[in-house]
DNA sequence: ATAAAGTACAACCAAATGGTTGTACAAGAG
DNA sequence: CTCTTGTACAACCATTTGGTTGTACTTTAT
């Protein structure tokens, strides 16, 4: 398993890419099945290019990758890049914990010093 | 407690927002601490009224809450934003898992009725 | 062989983003 | 009272974003 540390461009671009509900929607429905570009194309109310372009993005952030099946490109959802930026919103909740943490100290230490 | 449902561009804003290296940062501080915004403001190698923006766009997502106090705005970060985005990416997860629910009963269909 | 389907990619455009400077004003310090 | 600090906000600018149309190329279908 690939535990590759990301930079701080890597996360821009899946939060990026992750602040769009057209995407997000693309995201769903490749993590179901194996989507061609031209399918998901027929499902939104764009042009064929619009949707080529968000996929790219996806793409790009590696929430979805995409793999040639005769003349049509197959997208799939990436669930792994998606817990990546999981495992990296827990660090806001690690980090909200450290300082708590350091109140509780302080509050033991009046405790144990009293006056 | 409010649970309220996020919207489409509720979320998009939470995204936006997070696809930002100095905001992530500012997030950080001001979830270790209250801080105001020209102590963040002497922080970063730019301009006070960048950065003002930075915690305005924070503060639109709901990751931020600002408080006046005296002449400065004391920021805080907002874990339940972040949960509310956790709790978002979950549904990913949820939604794989159920593929994969799906697959396992067409298996397990194949062993009841051979041929 | 020709037509149609699926894609890639460039050029273009409007709107949003991320930065700047400048001005104005309220609150605290001297 | 005056000066300084902290903030708000507008105007401006370059770049990015999210869409479009148009052209070209490969793969499949007829």
């Amino acid at each position: 398993m690939v535990v590759q540390e990301l930079t701080d461009e890597d996360v821009n671009r899946i939060f990026r890419a992750l602040a769009d509900a057209t995407r997000r929607d693309i995201v769903r429905r490749t993590l179901v099945a194996e989507v061609s570009v031209s399918q998901l194309a027929n499902a939104y109310d764009m042009s064929f290019a619009a949707v080529q372009k968000h996929v790219a993005v996806l793409e790009g952030a590696g929430l979805v990758k995409k793999q040639p099946r005769g003349r049509e490109r197959m997208v799939r959802g990436d669930l792994e890049c998606i817990r990546q930026a999981q495992r990296f919103l827990d660090q806001f909740e690690q980090i909200w914990r450290s300082r708590i943490d350091r109140i509780d100290a302080l509050l033991a230490q009046d405790e144990t010093t009293p006056n």
